[in-house]
DNA sequence: GAATTATGTCAGTACTATTGACGTAATTTC
DNA sequence: GAAATTACGTCAATAGTACTGACATAATTC
């Protein structure tokens, strides 16, 4: 390890910096951003037997109660063999139900229950707090300049997923079309 | 499923919004934003049969050439032993060379070599030029306000992590101390 | 010399994800 | 009405990333 092999590249001993004109800075930052984002859910689902994928699906569940299967998927972009596993043992702890599609009845409209809504809350909550924290200690006034800019972040073709949502949560009227 | 065993909640049809005051736009735009941010360096990274725990250890490596071992795992925020297996394949492929520490000869300081500067700045170009447009697109003046906002998302005892970065990058003078 | 530290490694396990294949029921198409 | 397609569920096998616990080695510190 003093001496690498002889084939082996020589140690480069500069820091990488805005070569190219890389944001390392904001690079770096989102990565722990998002560390610390999902630490705090990690925690309580940790005491459920859950992890971080039935995080994601009773986020979505809540926000458009009676998506299908088939729209869960699309979202969360994962295949419908990750969803099953991590679906079935929220239907089986009482947190999801699955009600048959009104029109087409081969659609399964997944819905929260009180306990899933309950525990949905659970771990959104410390979330909102860091945000909120984070608007105040970092002197956003603009809160909307944030959301845009995670917008932005997101590819242009995946957007209209999030539009999906009504907007009653933000003054943005991106809800209603 | 259209009739759920007799002990099952009753589904509730209603969206979760800003009960509780919970933040769900910024909550899911994270997740978007980060779920695309990280999509990019994935496919090149596939290419060389790696994963992004390779990407994140060849990252802070060109960040900070000559880190130790038990530096990187603080950061990254794992285990040794999860740790192991990458390092070790960054090291055979001749991306990351180890030295012998020059004080304590038990450390070993971790090097990019040119070939794992070169991966590192590949990966990180399709994510700043994200940020890039993201900037742009959502019309941020202030490309500070961004920063300020991740950076204050952190966890207030893991912001020293941040600082350990030489700020040639940004215009922000939170380095030299 | 003994204790501690930095690193490496082995064994076993868990969670999340993948691909491929197959089955069933419902809907659509011809 | 038969055939094709669609929505969903499930089985099997595999991969990547993480974990805990245990143990070994070399170097440093006490």
């Amino acid at each position: 390890m003093t001496d690498p092999s002889p084939a082996a590249g020589k140690p480069i001993r500069t820091a990488i910096a805005d070569e190219d004109g890389i944001d390392f800075a904001i690079i770096e930052l989102f990565f722990f951003a998002y560390r610390d984002f999902t630490s705090d859910p990690d925690q309580i689902l940790a005491e459920y037997g859950f992890g971080r994928a039935h995080h994601r699906v009773l986020h979505f569940v809540n926000r458009r109660p009676g998506l299908t299967v088939a729209e869960l998927l699309d979202v969360l972009k994962i295949t419908k063999q990750s969803l099953a596993r991590v679906l079935k043992q929220l239907i089986d702890t009482d947190h999801i139900v699955q009600v048959q599609g009104p029109r087409d009845r081969r659609q399964r409209e997944l819905y929260p229950t009180a306990k899933g809504r309950a525990l949905a809350l659970a771990l959104a909550r410390p979330q909102s707090r860091r945000i909120r924290a984070a608007l105040e200690d970092s002197g956003t006034t603009e809160r909307a300049t944030i959301e845009r800019f995670l917008e932005a972040m997101v590819n242009p073709e995946l957007r209209a997923q999030i539009d999906i949502v009504p907007a009653q949560t933000s003054g943005k009227n991106h809800g209603d079309h």
